[in-house]
DNA sequence: TTGAAATTCAAATTTAAGTTTGAATACAAT
DNA sequence: ATTGTATTCAAACTTAAATTTGAATTTCAA
């Protein structure tokens, strides 16, 4: 069979070398569309290389392979999230815990409003925490614990509980739920469920707060 | 190279016919418990059919594919679950909302106890409807919508807001969201984050009720 | 200007999964 | 007993994805 188009002996295209550090930029900001689109395993690295403008064999150039690209995602998402520090800070500081925990839900909410368009960081990270991969099991212990132990004595101070009690642990669950379940439902079923939603951020943080305080006061005279 | 064990002549072991409906049975239950714990994408047949006591072509034999036997999974999952049927007699019955509400916690409490030993059904499926394939459009058009539909003017009755009122939209997420992140994480991430977490049904129940009953109030209040 | 290192590319290789095949066996009906 | 159908199995086949390779190209410094 003879091939056609087929230049033997022609010159290549130039390769155009652009500095490398902006193919492994681009890489990183397609991998972490595509894995928080459609997951690590359902990604192919292929998809992730033609968003970016870029040949397959970069992904092991640049980051020794799929493996490694996916682990730079989630410490970019990681480190581009509200820090571990400043919630240390904010939980030591003096203020009403009524207000500290409407900071903190505002925040939440202030990257929720971001998915979809920009904002991929809270969706791998949440994707990834339902995996259960691996490589989860030290972000949960370097990050999530950590925060999880912050949002509980916050809760545990506003109930008047101490932080053991399984109250205050059912409550983080029902205060952080709701979030979860936004920022891993696309909108096209947010729509189908609840049609009308308004996601507007400061709407969506008020409502979110004035529910959460209810609950939590109801739950902490239910458990004294 | 001279091959060892290897019997030319000699009869294979007996294959043992048991029914095929057995080891059908077998399969979809494994499978179930396979797709709940790593989803679709990371499953595999080997696996599956090693759990199940079954040989890789079983899963061609009896469902024509991975494929197949995923959608046999869903089905089975779906079949098992409360219809749809069930709810709208309950919802048209004149008791009290609130009790209704309870009744409608309680069988989710119910199911959500079970994960991890039983009860990959709810599991699989949220998996689904987080994951957006296409098999699942179908799903949420004749189950979860009109499912949410319903609770949706059981919220607004409790609320005394009309259906349409965003609110009650947002207060379906607070309600729902809790129990997705039960279902969808794993205990040990539970552990982390909400130790001594308590989820006796009967305590659960009650949190969940308390926590909502105040929460809609609340929120009913600032939306009048 | 030359040479070394970094980068890009297309093509080849490897790997891991699903799928198909054909022989072997058991069971049930004739 | 004989035959036909359903079931099981190991091995072969196929496919799609990741990875490796080696040549080509650019850049930069000596």
């Amino acid at each position: 069979m003879k091939k056609l188009n087929h230049r033997k002996g022609g010159k290549r295209p130039p390769p155009a070398r652009q500095d490398g550090l902006a193919t492994k930029r681009q890489l990183l900001e397609s991998a972490g569309e595509i894995f928080a689109e459609q997951g690590y395993a359902r990604a192919t690295s292929k998809e992730i290389c033609e968003r970016a403008n870029a040949n397959i064999a970069a992904v092991n150039y640049h980051f020794g392979g799929k493996d490694g690209l996916y682990a730079a995602v989630l410490e970019e998402a990681h480190s581009r999230l509200v820090s571990l520090e400043s919630m240390q800070a904010a939980a030591q500081s003096r203020i009403d815990p009524r207000m500290k925990l409407r900071m903190f839900i505002g925040r939440i909410v202030a990257e929720v409003a971001k998915t979809e368009s920009a904002g991929w960081e809270l969706r791998v990270l949440s994707r990834e925490i339902l995996s259960r991969s691996p490589l989860m099991a030290g972000l949960i212990q370097n990050q999530i614990a950590p925060k999880a132990k912050l949002l509980r004595s916050l809760i545990a101070e506003i109930m008047q509980l101490p932080v053991e009690d399984p109250a205050v642990s059912r409550s983080l669950i029902n205060i952080m739920g709701p979030f979860l379940m936004l920022l891993i439902t696309d909108r096209a079923l947010q729509k189908q469920v609840a049609p009308k939603l308004d996601l507007d951020p400061q709407t969506l943080t008020d409502h979110m707060v004035t529910y959460a305080l209810a609950g939590l006061e109801a739950v902490a005279k239910a458990n004294r």
